[in-house]
DNA sequence: CAAGTATGCAACCATTCAGTTGCACATGTC
DNA sequence: GACATGTGCAACTGAATGGTTGCATACTTG
């Protein structure tokens, strides 16, 4: 039930709608236009997306707008944190180290 | 049957493995090792992660070591980084509100 | 108040997914 | 060669997923 943002974002169609919003908000009818999808599915996946807070809802009217909350994808970026450090420390150094390594294990392999 | 790296980062186990062999390459039996998890369970995330180009194998003996790929991290940092550049933009804004509104503050203190 | 529009929700369906169990294959050790 | 170890693959299962159809609700307009 408990969704995470990670999952939010595994699915095409919702990455394609949070690209959409992003820019500005807008309601599920006009996001719709966009897919070749009912106004149902879409509606799906702004549930979803809002279960986990990546979207927030506002009334005006009869009409809702959905807009990005883009403080939640800082979430994913806070997760990738870890990972930039390790590729940008071996962009610096062992990069080069490891690819000398592999040719050697290479040349040891042909003898 | 394509699967993206977005999906394979969906699932939280498939997250710990990263995580795991992000410091140093293992083989299967020790990455299971540290979960609730049957070895087959973890051979088959290992599949999915080896399907998207997310890790690599290297066989040793009767050994097989599982290497993260660093490199297809980058991607999902491709593609947060069009979101980045509107939290930054919005960072500022903000920035700028806040300096104004300091400023009427002192503003209104001095009357 | 009636008709039209915008939307969410429930029920259902086909597919996918994560996990388990069992088996096969390869490598290493005695 | 026999046996143990490390691993992948196939079949099965229950749960989750994405989609559709149909209906209920709320707001707007005449």
């Amino acid at each position: 039930m408990k969704r995470d943002v990670f999952q939010a974002i595994a699915d095409p169609t919702r990455r394609a709608i949070i690209a959409l919003i992003a820019l500005q908000a807008m309601t599920p009818n006009a996001i719709a236009e966009n897919f070749h999808t009912t106004r149902q599915a879409v509606s799906k996946h702004l549930r979803i997306l809002t279960e986990c807070e990546l979207v927030t809802q506002e009334q005006k009217g009869r009409e809702i707008y959905y807009t990005l909350e883009i403080d939640k994808m800082k979430e994913i970026d806070r997760w990738l944190e870890q990972y930039r450090k390790i590729w940008e420390s071996r962009f610096e150094q062992l990069d080069v180290l490891l690819a000398e390594l592999k040719e050697q294990d290479k040349q040891e392999k042909k003898k």
